[in-house]
DNA sequence: TACCATAGTTAACATAGGTCAATGACGACA
DNA sequence: TGTCGTCATTGACCTATGTTAACTATGGTA
C-alpha cells in the first residue's frame, strides 16, 4: 500500500466517525506505525504476548477469543472497520488478555501502544477523542454486562441480528455462539426452536 | 459537614488513590457539589432517571442493580470510598442505566454530570485523571466479561471472595449472588457444596 | 464431477442453575 | 423474653445449556 492510499483510508475514517484529526497528526502516527494485510485465519496476536502493539482495523474482521480452561475457544469481540484490535496495551495492560485472528482478508494499521498513548497524550484534540472512544468503550460494556445479568441466550441472539446485522452476516455461528456465551450446539437449536415458534 | 471536613476527606481520598488535584480545582468542583449522607436502604437513583447527576462514594457503599423482566433485582456493582455512583452521565448515557441504593450509612459527593465533564475537559490534569479512570474501568469490565465467558459461577464466587474481601464481609449474600450472575438459593448451594468438599 | 474439509444440525443423555416452598437462624425491638 | 421480619439454607422438581457423537450441508478444489 503506498502512502496516499493509506492517508485516504485514515482521513475516511476519521471523517465517517466525525473525528477532526490534523495532517500532522496522522503524520506522527505513520511514524510509528505499519500497515498489515491479514488473510483468513491469520493470527495477529496471542493470549499473554506482550502488549506493545495495538491496531486499528481499516477493513474486514478481526475476532479476539479466548481459550478457557478446558480448550474451548471463547469468543470475546469482532473488530470491524475503524474499531481498535490488540487493544490491551491501550488499555493499560501488559500482556495481551485474549488472542486475536482475522475472519477474513483484513487489513490493519499496527501501531506500539505505548507512542500512541504518548502521543494522545500530547496532543489536546487527541485526548478528547480518546476519551470519547473509551466513554463509548464503557458504554458497551455496560450494555454488554446487562445482556448477562438480565437476558437469555435466546435474547442475546435476538439482539445481536438486531444490533449488528452487518456482523451477523459475515461471522461464521460458532463464532457468535460463543461470543454470547454458549456453544454452538445450543445457539443452532436455540434458532431451530425459532424458527420452529414462526 | 463544613466545608473544612469535607475538603479533608477529599485530599485524603485523592492522596491515597496518588491524583495530583489542586485546590483550585476542589473549589471549582465544590461549587457545583453537594454532600448528602444517606442511611441503609436510602435510594440515590432510578432506572430512567435522567442522568444529570453522578456521585463519588466517600463513605459507606452503594449498590446499582437492576430489576429484569421478571421482577427480579440483579446486582451491577457495589460502590465503595473512592468509586463512582449514579455515573450513567460520566459515560455519556441520557438516562441512568441503574438504580442506586446505599447498603449502610453512605456519604456521597453528589454532583452535576455536566459540569464536571466540562471541568475535567478544561484541566490538562483532571483530563489526563479521566482517561486513566476510564482505562481502569475497562480493565475492570474486561475482567467481569471474561468471568462470565470463561469462568463457573463457583469460580466467579471464589474469585469475588478473594479479590474483595472487605465488600464480601459487608454485602449481604443475596446481593453478591445476583452480582455473580445466579440466584441467592443457588449461591447458597454453592457454598454448602464447597464447604463439604472440605 | 467427485472428494474432502469444515460448519451446522440433531439426538440422547448429563449437569448447573432456576423455581417454589418450607424451615432455620438471627437481630431489632416491643 | 417473646415476637416479628429479613436473610440464608434446604429439598423437590424443572429447564436451559453442556457433552458427546453421529449425521447433513456446503464450499473449495482436484
Amino acid at each position: 500500500m503506498n502512502k496516499e492510499t493509506i492517508v485516504k483510508m485514515l482521513t475516511d475514517l476519521a471523517e465517517g466517525f466525525g473525528w477532526d484529526i490534523s495532517t500532522d497528526v496522522i503524520d506522527k502516527v505513520l511514524s510509528f506505525s505499519s500497515f498489515k494485510v491479514y488473510s483468513k485465519g491469520d493470527m495477529l496476536m496471542r493470549t499473554g504476548d506482550p502488549a506493545s502493539n495495538s491496531g486499528m482495523v481499516l477493513s474486514g474482521i478481526v475476532r479476539s477469543f479466548y481459550i478457557d480452561d478446558d480448550g474451548n475457544d471463547i469468543s470475546q469481540f469482532f473488530s470491524a472497520a475503524g474499531n481498535l484490535c490488540m487493544d490491551s496495551g491501550m488499555f493499560g495492560f501488559d500482556e495481551s488478555q485474549a488472542s486475536w485472528e482475522a475472519l477474513e482478508e483484513t487489513t490493519v494499521m499496527v501501531f506500539d501502544a505505548g507512542l500512541m498513548k504518548k502521543l494522545i497524550l500530547s496532543d489536546e484534540t487527541l485526548k478528547v477523542h480518546w476519551i470519547e472512544a473509551l466513554e463509548s468503550g464503557m458504554r458497551y460494556k455496560i450494555y454488554r454486562e446487562n445482556g448477562f445479568l438480565l437476558e437469555s441466550a435466546t435474547e442475546r441472539y435476538l439482539e445481536f441480528r438486531k444490533r449488528y446485522p452487518q456482523l451477523y452476516d459475515r461471522i461464521p455461528q460458532q463464532y457468535i455462539a460463543t461470543y454470547l456465551g454458549i456453544k454452538p450446539e445450543s445457539l443452532s437449536r436455540i434458532r431451530t426452536a425459532l424458527r420452529e415458534k414462526e
